[in-house]
Formats: structure tokens, sequence, C-alpha cells
RNA sequence: GGUCCUAUGGUCAAGCGGCUAAGACGCAACCCUCUCAAGGUUGAAUCGCGGGUUCGAUUCCCGCUAGGAUCACCA
């Protein structure tokens, strides 16, 4: 046995199977030519970040549209900074954002034949492939200590030279497997690193889906790749997994660009044929001027459960994303009236280059049009879940008769052209809260906000006039019409015009009498169409706040 | 700082050698209107700079500038 076959065994003893078992046990996937093999692979290190949904997206959409498969892989090799329970968390929220898996790590258990789907439960895989390229003198023990490298990093920058373990400066790729096997059997600490064949001043064309070829520097780094808890470093981990799972596309953030000399180089060194990349834009925030990476820490759009708890229909956050994926969406969804982006065909070449900055208004306006859309039904059993959870007071009022609570929301609903102003489900009950008596209540507690030219006198002789005329089973319009009769009886002229024409003549005009009722009703200035609250409300409600504030005048 | 990526209105962007430089969000005005939310119409606002190449550059090339990313036993 040569010396390196001597170093790994004692490094591995435990490691009998071989990459060729591997291979056999991750046969390739027997799918179509043109289908893609894509992943999610976060690391549960905290909430869902918005930029991840955004990779998410599009690594599920590059394979369903092909046919393929989508999977999801925990890359949970840092324990230090793991966040216990947030890998369920993950998929719980990619799952409220339609974000569902063809296979992959799926919190309690795993479901595919290309597993596990963690990375922590990989480790004998990666031990296996390390074993093969320590015995072929791809990869050596390095015993230094960080502090040893600390000081190699401060001493190359004083030099100006480029940082780095490597070349001249990488001690242990000249240590012979004899002297390394002597310090691992005197106990010291050591982590494998890889050993790097590339040279600095020479550089590759790699090919990105969506940027074109780029020209990088070889990578000449002799990384780790495996570390002293025995766990992998991602560069290697995953070289190895999107292996053995057959990925044919990356996705990732474009921040991994610069580190992908590396990825190629591994491949290469083993032998194994390297997926295609596409590096996807960061979404970016603005401050003061300059433009961020969306920061978990300093934005509260950058969790997606921001969206989540303030209630922004997932549907509209994944049509924002894809808007900015993709700007063919927003003139497909205005064609197909739909914001369903399993339905619209992604194209990675329409991808833009730069970083989107993320864009409330935008996801605003979206977010009022699929709420527009929804049914009365859907709405109100969304707003309920998304209630349960988030809202109580919103809860409370749902809870006390769910029929009328639709009956509120279907208020300009299901028509051509339908309200839209709510572009949350917490907007919800600061609009609606009125239509229940304890809240009207309280909101006409406080001084009524009539108009001042109109006495309180003629308030109450209009408010008598209407209970006493209204017809509450007119429509839409011939109420109106009966409204100006009922307003031209107490003195408001029929329209604006002739109010003008004749200021002397009329104390306001019918608008000012619909102000008078909409005050008295409501409470506030503002609100939907009158006739569609009196039906809603009831003739026995109505009459009831009518004379509330006839009462509350006098 | 080295390296890489990027560069059209405030934002998202179309454009791919010749255009009055699309469209959307936002903004403004007007119209509609019982208020609001909408809807309609109109408007303001963009090719970072400098060199080339070319009869002609937003478009191709180079440089500059700016912004971003990255340089860990983190991913």
């Amino acid at each position: 046995m040569d010396a390196f076959k001597q170093l790994a065994e004692l490094i591995f003893p435990e490691i009998q199977e071989t990459v060729g078992d591997l291979e056999k046990r991750y046969p390739p996937r027997n799918l179509k030519e043109t289908a893609q093999v894509t992943r999610f692979a976060p690391s549960p290190t905290g909430f869902l970040h918005t930029g991840s949904l955004f990779t998410a997206m599009v690594a599920k959409k590059v394979a369903k549209d092909s046919g393929g498969i989508f999977f999801l892989r925990l890359e949970d090799t840092d324990t230090k900074r793991e966040v216990s329970g947030s890998g369920e968390q993950l998929i719980s929220q990619l799952a409220e954002f339609g974000i569902t898996l063809d296979e992959g790590f799926l919190g309690d258990r795993d479901t595919g034949g290309y597993g596990p789907y963690r990375q922590s439960k990989r480790a004998s895989i990666y031990k296996v492939v390390i074993k093969h390229l320590l015995a072929n003198n791809l990869a050596y023990p390095c015993f230094c200590s960080t502090e040893e490298l600390d000081t190699l990093r401060k001493t190359q920058e004083e030099q100006k030279v480029v940082p780095g373990y490597y070349g001249k400066y990488a001690t242990c790729r000249y240590l012979s497997p004899e002297e390394s096997i002597v310090k691992i059997k005197e106990g010291q600490p050591y982590v494998i690193r890889f050993r790097s064949k590339g040279d600095h001043f020479r550089k590759t064309l790699i090919r990105d889906l969506i940027r074109g070829e780029i020209n990088i520097a070889e990578n000449d780094i002799d990384i780790v790749i495996l570390k002293s808890d025995g766990l992998p470093t991602y560069h290697f981990a995953h070289v190895v997994d999107d292996h053995f799972m057959h990925t044919t596309v990356v996705t990732r953030g474009e921040e991994w660009i610069s580190s992908l000399p590396i990825h190629v180089e591994i491949f290469n060194a083993i032998g194994w044929k390297a997926p295609e990349y596409a590096h996807l834009p960061l979404i970016m925030k603005l401050e003061n001027g300059n433009k961020r990476k969306l920061s978990k820490r300093k934005d509260e759009e950058a969790a997606v459960s921001f969206f989540i708890e303030d209630g922004y229909p997932p549907r509209a956050v994944m049509a924002y994303l894809m808007s900015i994926a993709n700007s063919n969406f927003e003139e497909w969804t205005e064609k197909s009236n739909i914001y369903d982006i399993d339905k619209f065909t992604f194209n990675l070449d329409k991808m833009s280059l730069d970083g989107a900055l993320f864009d409330l208004d935008k996801l605003t306006f979206f977010a009022k049009e699929v709420i527009a859309r929804m049914s009365a039904h859907r709405l109100a059993s969304l707003s309920k879940k998304w209630a349960i959870n988030h809202a109580p007071e919103l809860l409370d009022l749902i809870n006390r008769n769910t029929d009328y609570y639709e009956q509120i929301l279907n208020i300009e609903r299901e028509k051509e052209n339908p309200r839209k102003d709510f572009a949350k489900y917490s907007d919800i009950y600061s609009h609606i809260r009125f239509f229940y008596h304890d809240h009207y209540l309280n909101l006409v507690s406080v001084d009524l906000p009539f108009d001042e030219r109109i006495t309180k006198d003629k308030v109450i002789s209009f408010l008598r006039g209407f209970m006493k005329a209204n017809d509450y089973t007119l429509d839409n319009d011939d109420w109106f019409l009966s409204l100006k009769e009922i307003a031209l009886i107490s003195g408001f002229a029929p329209n604006n015009k002739e109010y003008k024409n004749n200021l002397d003549k009329y104390i306001g005009h019918v608008g000012d009498a619909a102000e008078i009722l909409r005050i008295s009703l409501t409470g506030s200035k503002n609100s939907p169409n009158l006739w569609a609250i009196l039906q809603v409300l009831g003739q026995e409600e109505a009459e009831k706040r009518l004379n509330y504030v006839i009462e509350k005048l006098r």
C-alpha cells in the first residue's frame, strides 16, 4: 500500500465504501433529455430570506417548466450558526408561498431516492469522496491552527500579496504523507484541504446560464473541504451533493460567482461533470442613496415572515418576485388576468443582470389586484386563516358571524371593476369594524365630523326625513335618485351645480346629505358605497344608528 | 485594495446599429363621482462620462466612473 493510501486509511478507517459504490447507489435519474433537476439549498440559520424565496421560486420554475425535479437540501453543516427548528420553519414558509417540493427534506422526514437531504446526515458520503481524494493525493491534512492562519493573512496583507492558503504559503501541502501520518498519530488536530492545481494568473471561461461567459482567474487556494468537526464546507458539499443528486442546473445568488472556480476545479479533479449554473441577481435595498443587499437585520421586508405577518397574499408576493425575475410577467398578467406564477412560462434568458431594489409600492399594487380578484368567500376564508395567527381583533369580528363578514367583504366586489382598498389582510380590520355595533359606538363616541355649515337641526331633520322615506328594497341607482328627493325636502340641492347657482336657496347639495348619512352610519367621512352599506347593515341596524346620532346631537 | 459582476426615468424595465427611446409601479393634473378605493385621459421624468468602430451609436469595442458581490474550519 502506498503512503497516500495509508494516510487515507488512517484518517478514515471506518469508511469502506468507494466512490463507485456511491455512483451505484445514486444512479442517473430517469428523466427525459430536456428535463432539468434543480434544488433549493438553504441553511437553517434563521428565517426564510426574501432573496432565498426568490431563488427558490426560480429554481422551481426551471424544473417544473421543463418537466424535471425540484428538491430541497438542507445545508446544515454550520452547527454553530444553526437555529434549531428553522429547517422546519423554512419548508412551512416555503409552502405558504406555494413552493412545494418533489423530493427532499421535509422536516421530520425525507422523501426521494437521493437522500439523505440534510448535509449533517451525509457525513459518510463526503468521507468516501475525501478518502478517495486523499488516496490520490488530491487532498491533504492541514495542521495549521487558526492563529497561524491569522498571522499568515496579516503578513500577506502587509506584503500586499493575495491573501489565502495557496502555493508557498500552504505549508502543509508540502508535508509528505509519512510526516502527516506521524502528526495525526501524535494527535494533532487537522482539517482536510483540497490540493489545488490551479494558477491564479490563468483565466478560465465559465458559462453562466443568465450571464453568458464569465472570465475568472483559476482557483489556486487549497480550500478546506472537511472541517475539524468532521463536516464538509459548502464548496465541497455542493460538489458532492449536486453530483450524486444529479442536479442539472444550480440556481443561487450572484454572491457565489466568485467561488465558481473552486467548484469547477473540484468537479474536474474528481472527474465529474459540473452542472450548469445560473447566478441570480440579488434583491437590494436603497439606503442613503446607495444600493445594498437586502439585510435581514435592517429590513423587515428581508424576511418573508414580514409578508406573512402583515397579511400580504402569498400569491401577490410571488407575482411581485416574478415581475422582477421576468419583466414580461406583468404584461402576461394583464392579458391573462391571473396572477398565478405556475401558469406563466418562465425564461432564464429574460432575467435582468443587476439586483432589483425592493419596491413595496409595487408589491402593494400587485396585492391590491390579487385581493380585488378574490371572491368574497375566498377572501373571507384566507383572511380568517391569517387572523387566527396574527389578528385576534379581526378574528373576533369574523367569528361573530361569518356570513355577515362575507357580506361586508362582498361590497363592490365580484364585478368588472372591483374595489381595491385592501393590499393586505391587516388592512381589513380598520376598514370594516364600523359594521359592528359596539365598534360603531366607539367610533362615533368622539365628535362627529359634520360640516359646520349645516346646523344640528338640519342634520336631525334630514336624518328623520331619511328614516321616514327610505326604501331599502331599491337598487343602487334608484336608491340614489330617491335620496336626492329625500334630501331636497330637507333643503339640499339635487346636484352641486344647482346648489352653486342658488346658494341662498339650499343648505347644501345631495353630496352633503350623503356625507351626513355616511358619518352617521359609519362614523367616518370615507366609506364604500352608501347603498351597499345600508344593504349589509339592514334597516333595523341603520335606524338604530341614525337614532343614536339624533339623540347625541340633541 | 485584488478579482468578478452590473450600468436606460424615482423604481421595475423593453430595446438588441437608424425609433418622436415601449410598458408597468409611483408621482402630478384633469375627467368621472354621494366620500373613499378604483376607473378614464393627459403629463413630468431615462440612455453615467470619455474615446473609438461606423454614413450613423442607447445598442459593438476600449478606458474611466459609479454601484454591487467576494476574498473564513459561514453558507
